[in-house]
DNA sequence: CTGTTAGCGCTTTCAG
DNA sequence: CTGAAAGCGCTAACAG
């Protein structure tokens, strides 16, 4: 194909050469019933013949105030954003329900760099924003409402309330993992955790830092997670962030951990990821799991399930429809003109403890001690 | 946020406002080099007041024939093509590259219903198209060349001339890893392969099938391994093909090739996924790898590499670089209403060997037998 | 079933 | 530095 701008005609070139009005080759497209078979038949023909692949979107949609898409923000480069399984899921779950089946989806790459994006999401052409897993003061949400077009927000920030809302109970749906531990007769507990703020940080940090966090799902985990400690007693419970939850920083996460706390019997993980991280460095330090170390993840990606991860399944196939569903019902009643049902409806999908093969009771010897 | 169609105002709005003309205010935002900086900030203030978030970007691609989205088409259900990590590592790269970063990617969800998505293409508002892997006759790669705007291909089809192509020698690529089997001495090997043809299958497919196979990519990497073992005086080498790459497909081909064939010795493979389907049946069924059976990939993700797999590399955020930047050039071009440097260049790039610790040599009684 | 009218909101010459 | 004019290509009433 000659990437030369070749004309192709438009809908009102069409109607002259075939001394029709506009109006009813824009309705051979877009209201068959609205001409006989033999005259729309017609019309088609001569816009193959003359390589006019019908009504053009830009113009349509200028027309129509609706593009048929709608904006994804991931506040990741995407590369990142995508070693984050749970966020794939998510997006096939989006992509897949029958809502986004007559959509498109316009993925928003947002960089480090706060100005580029917001340019792209203040420029972006869509009907309406699904806003991912981003920080409570997150410039990107900004530019986003400043479009004054529909937004579903998915995980976080979970205290707006203007806006819809679909995730989960982080703070309790991590217990029952926490609960497992302890029940197992755990006392030396150790966390790993993906960031909690949206600063650059890896290490330690502190429950009250964790109290501060911008991010709410994972001060929520960890705080749910705690909550269960400290209702058994158990205090001093080290907990060790990484901003990046790819491989490399999961595994170098649970070398820190480990290795500052050595007589730890158990990591709870706030992601799956880490919860791998953990698991290969056990491999290659030949620790056993779950006989020397017991490991728990959140969010029950296919590959945790493939490791016998014991973890917490979380629905984002199932939060990706869902967001489908809201988002288009909003970008509905807009482009109708009239008041949506539900404006902001606040949506909390339940999530189930996966067991696996990676939690066990701690050797006698450990106990004891 | 109320949904509420909230007039926002107009660019023409605002410059009545304030006494100046819609030229102004468009320079405000278009060519700040245009007006005074006092009363730059003066119109971006009034504007700030009035809730407007600068100039409609619907009505301004219409002017300016420029969205800023790359539109990507994966004919998938996206829970599928996103199984395929290797497209999942393509699309990071495409968007983590500085040309897309000036842009979105409109993911065209494609499902089975040929129609539906040829209307979404013919409705995507985008500047061009990146083609992903799809079979030579496939519909929607017409649907999207209808559209006269720039298209990329990646993968496949092969043979198309006009239109810009990355990918990479598929044929050539995998005779690495088949010539390492034979040299290990395997002569019982068999072949695990994703889906050769557009339509459904699961099953065994004869050479003579392959040949005629719709699928370029999955075409040549049966041929280019075939070729290596038939160089070697060996024939009758099964081949087992499933329409999905998913796990669970992957685990039954394993499960259909080897009971079928108990006395394989290797099997190569086309995909990573398909490795790991024969890694986790051997697994279950306490087949040793390499032990008793040899193991290749295809695709080199990160998983393959986490698990040491031997596998072929194929550089695919690379290749999703390259296609943002022929993109980019294409749909620069034609907006500039020039003719572009290389209207249709033809980039394949290379792939590497990965050692693993998946291939060994059979043992000795197997070898004589 | 067909045509006329009236913009959608913006950018871009080109004068002033 | 500012403004007036001229559309981009289309669709939605509405009247025939």
């Amino acid at each position: 194909m000659a990437s030369r701008p070749v004309r192709r005609g438009t809908l009102a070139s069409i109607a002259a050469d075939l001394g029709v009005s506009r109006t009813t080759v824009s309705n051979a497209y877009n209201h068959p019933d609205q001409l006989s078979p033999e005259l729309r038949e017609k019309i088609l023909a001569a816009a193959a013949a003359r390589g006019y692949s019908g009504p053009d979107p830009m113009a349509r949609s200028m027309r129509t105030r609706r593009v048929g898409s709608f904006g994804v923000i991931l506040t990741e480069r995407l590369s990142f954003a995508f070693e984050d399984l749970a966020s794939i899921d998510f997006l096939a779950g989006l992509g897949d329900s029958s809502y986004a089946k007559n959509n498109t989806m316009t993925l928003v790459p947002v960089g480090p760099l706060d100005d580029e994006a917001t340019q792209l999401i203040s420029q972006a052409v869509v009907d309406g924003f699904v806003v991912y897993s981003v920080a409570a003061n997150d410039p990107h949400l900004d530019a986003a409402r400043s479009r004054g077009l529909p937004i579903v927000i998915v995980d976080q920030p979970y205290e707006i309330n203007d806006l819809p809302f679909v995730g989960i109970d982080d703070f309790s749906a991590i217990q029952p993992a926490a609960r497992l531990l302890v029940e197992q007769g755990h006392r030396r507990i150790g966390i790993l955790a993906k960031r909690t703020h949206r600063g650059q940080f890896d290490g330690h940090i502190t429950l009250a830092e964790v109290e501060t966090a911008d991010l709410h799902v994972q001060r929520q985990r960890i705080l749910g997670a705690m909550d269960v400690f400290e209702q058994s007693g158990l205090t001093d419970i080290p907990i060790v962030t990484r901003h990046f939850n790819d491989h490399p920083s999961a595994i170098d996460a649970a070398k820190e951990l480990l290795e500052a706390h050595p007589d730890l019997t158990a990591v709870l993980c706030t992601t799956d990821s880490m919860a791998f991280g953990v698991l290969d460095y056990c491999f290659a330090h030949n620790i056993d799991v779950p006989g020397d170390l017991s490991v728990t993840g959140f969010d029950g990606v296919e590959l945790a399930h493939l490791r016998g991860l014991t973890t917490v399944n979380q629905p984002n196939r199932r939060k990706g429809a869902t967001v489908g569903k809201i988002l288009d019902a909003l970008v509905n009643a807009r482009v109708e003109d009239k008041e949506p049902d539900n404006p902001a409806p606040h949506v909390v999908i339940p999530t189930t403890l996966s067991s696996g093969q990676t939690v066990a009771a701690p050797r006698a010897a450990e106990r004891l001690s």
